[in-house]
DNA sequence: ACCGCTGGTTGATATAGATCAAGAAAGCAC
DNA sequence: GTGCTTTCTTGATCTATATCAACCAGCGGT
């Protein structure tokens, strides 16, 4: 079995027997660092697997970049409101690092549905984890000070801080680098 | 058409040939003040539409209750969770006044698909339109102050300072009461 | 009408985290 | 390797918001 498939049929949970025909529809597709995968305002009608490399997702507010989430290997990235809406994007996707990535387009997306039996569900499913991953995350703002939000991330993602610049999670943890860098320090002794 | 069909339709936007046979699996069911839709940690099987009254879904932290959000009437309530995985529930789901729901069980809920053809999509989209919605919650959080998530609150959902306690709004805001009133205060003048 | 309780307001003080500024380190291009 | 740019760290100060405490208002029950 492909690489590709692999990474398709584990985020999925897609029947092997059917592996095949679905890989067929997501491309090799490659992004140099800084490239865009998406920017505001405009269509995104792509779906990609991360295979390597990683990227953020931000929206500009005050002539600020605030990022809203950063994604690597392995993980999924899209403008979701775009993919599923077909509305223009809600945020600015750019490359951390060189990043191989496996695309679907939004058209052959919705044609897995015409030979995955029951597709509409395992993507009910898929959208369903993300759901309950933002609602950790806003009660991770409602309950948690930014040390045990910074606490809670190197337990669950401890990896990025080696492969994206420490700003980027700073702003994903809702603080400034100056505390991101001082929780760090802090917690090293 | 009855007010139940009309709730559910304009919610799921089914077709109305439909909306009879749909509404039967919903059942008027009401909740006093303070009962309880949902526990933590058990089963939660109900899917409501809110027609009067409203709930605050809430879990405890460090002994202290934190509400992650309140429902009012035309909307939905349940615990996605165990509606979607059957797992147990990850939220209290109590009344903050007394409720009249229009409820469906999980059972007949995975039935629905099948008279309603394109059902597992309009839940798709339905899913879909929350995490838009949580997504917007979480970059509140990353980039605005207390005073701005207020200020947005007010346009988008005023009429719950009128149905039900400020400690909730403010808890759901990532606020202390004091914190909401001097706010509140402060904007009067 | 009165009592109690829950929730809201107001004031005084404390503090987590932001901001501003300067320097150190780490990447990257040539 | 050298220099330039970007990122990270550290320190000093400031500020939004939390905390603590007292008081007040409204409402439901009797």
């Amino acid at each position: 079995m492909s690489s590709k498939e692999q990474y398709i049929g584990q985020y999925f949970g897609i029947q092997p027997q059917l592996l095949p025909q679905t890989a067929t529809f997501f491309k090799e597709h490659a992004l140099l660092k800084n490239e865009y995968f998406c920017r505001q305002g405009r269509n995104c009608n792509t779906l990609s697997f991360i295979r390597s490399g990683a990227l953020r997702v931000f929206a500009y507010q005050d002539g600020k970049e605030v990022t809203q989430w950063i994604a690597a290997e392995g993980e999924l990235i899209t403008d979701l409101s775009s993919i599923m809406f077909g509305t223009t994007a809600r945020w600015e996707i750019q490359a951390l690092s060189d990043c191989e990535l496996y695309s679907i387009e939004r058209n052959d997306l919705n044609r897995l549905g015409d030979f995955i039996p029951n597709w509409p569900n395992l993507e009910k499913t898929f959208i369903s984890k993300c759901f309950l991953m933002l609602e950790d995350r806003v009660f991770s703002f409602l309950s948690m000070t930014a040390e045990e939000r910074y606490q809670q991330f190197l337990v669950k993602r401890m990896h990025l801080f080696n492969e994206v610049p420490h700003q980027y999670i700073a702003s994903m943890l809702g603080m400034t680098p100056e505390t991101l860098s001082r929780l760090r320090n802090k917690n090293l002794k």
